[in-house]
DNA sequence: CCCGTCCTTGACCAAACGGTCAATCCTTGA
DNA sequence: TCAAGGATTGACCGTTTGGTCAAGGACGGG
């Protein structure tokens, strides 16, 4: 059933379990790369039975896309104006760090759309993700000019934010791998972020 | 042929026109994704054509891997322990977003194998990935210990060089779609990068 | 307890996949 | 000019791919 949300138990819990199995599949492979055999194993269920749940594999990337939207624009809507400046946009870095740490696979597949050149995902960036970018980029904005942080570009500031979260999880091997045994990179990389971006938005005197 | 190098202008000729068409495929598609098929179109090769060249798809995929490690070590082997600490930094920023710039489906093919896991480069990253920056991480730390930059955890200070310059290659779409029409985005990130590295590395009173 | 609906799957399909091979075409050096 | 080796490909192979379908199993309200 394509048909919007699941009615019955069963369907509540296959439908997850699905979506579960596609996260895995699809985070590592990218779309083309991922198989309906490996998400029916992974899944546990028959591959007839996981087309009985969604019309296609098409429709369970794009079921995945879709949550995954919302919960990636979620801690930037709470960036709040009337808060204070400096400690706002940590709290903005930490969020978005934590999000990273603990939906790596969510942020995998993100990143695979854009590096495929974001074909299913064209839409929502330059519709809700722009506007909200715009929106929150004025209020960045308003801040430097009443010099309470320091005058940055905003936009860039935002895509600073988000590549160095990402990072953590989507070249997680690599990081590891340079770090070698006996470090935590999420600790590391929550301490580090704080210097940097204290640094950075420090208004000059 | 899977030996060496080419040996008539003929190999060399088509031995670049694979990789060049393989390089697309697989920097867009990642490795599963990416058919011998579109790769042969795309260089204007039969695909017995292109085996007769490549033992295999996977044979093509180490080439512009192995080819891919070099271009991209470069930049921070550059890093001079005798220049001036911030301008060998801030120009290793610029390199590596050149780099990025000019070469954005390396880059892509470089994310890719990081998405999945690094199967095909595990032992590059722990060894010569890791090797080198360690070494690096020693004249980072030496520059901190006297006084000549801010004290900062060297390793990732390296990784958020990383991260931001290979996010203008990588999420490539995003960052257009969110800037929106009449905007340089390599222009734009040049000048950020400067500032932010500027006003990071700057040693504390 | 029974029947309609929901759920599940083995068997199957056409297309696409990576790869092979024999036959042929082309280039080149003597 | 001609033979030998390099280059090219149509036809093909076995497997995997996304997806279908009919048939049967499980479940729940009456």
């Amino acid at each position: 059933m394509t048909t919007s949300r699941p009615r019955t138990r069963i369907q509540a819990k296959n439908h997850a379990l699905i979506l579960e199995a596609a996260l895995d599949v699809f985070s590592s492979h990218g779309f083309r790369g991922a198989t309906l055999d490996q998400i029916a194993e992974r899944a546990g269920l028959s591959k007839p039975n996981l087309l009985y749940y969604f019309a296609s594999k098409e429709a369970m990337h794009q079921a995945l896309l879709a949550r995954l939207l919302e919960t990636w624009l979620d801690p930037l809507r709470a960036m709040n104006a009337g808060g204070d400046p400096v400690a706002e946009i940590l709290a903005y870095v930490q969020r978005k760090l934590q999000l990273a740490r603990d939906f790596p696979r969510e942020s995998r597949l993100f990143a695979n759309e854009m590096l495929q050149g974001a074909p299913r995902m064209m839409d929502a960036i330059t519709g809700d993700l722009k506007a909200l970018v715009d929106q929150k980029a004025k209020v960045l904005q308003a801040w430097m000019d009443q010099g309470r942080i320091a005058r940055l570009n905003p936009v860039h500031l935002i895509f600073s934010i988000w590549a160095l979260t990402q990072h953590y999880a989507d070249f997680d091997v690599q990081v590891r791998g340079v770090l070698g045994e006996g470090h935590d990179p999420w600790a590391e990389a929550g301490e580090y972020l704080q210097t940097l971006f204290t640094r950075l938005l420090r208004p000059l005197p």
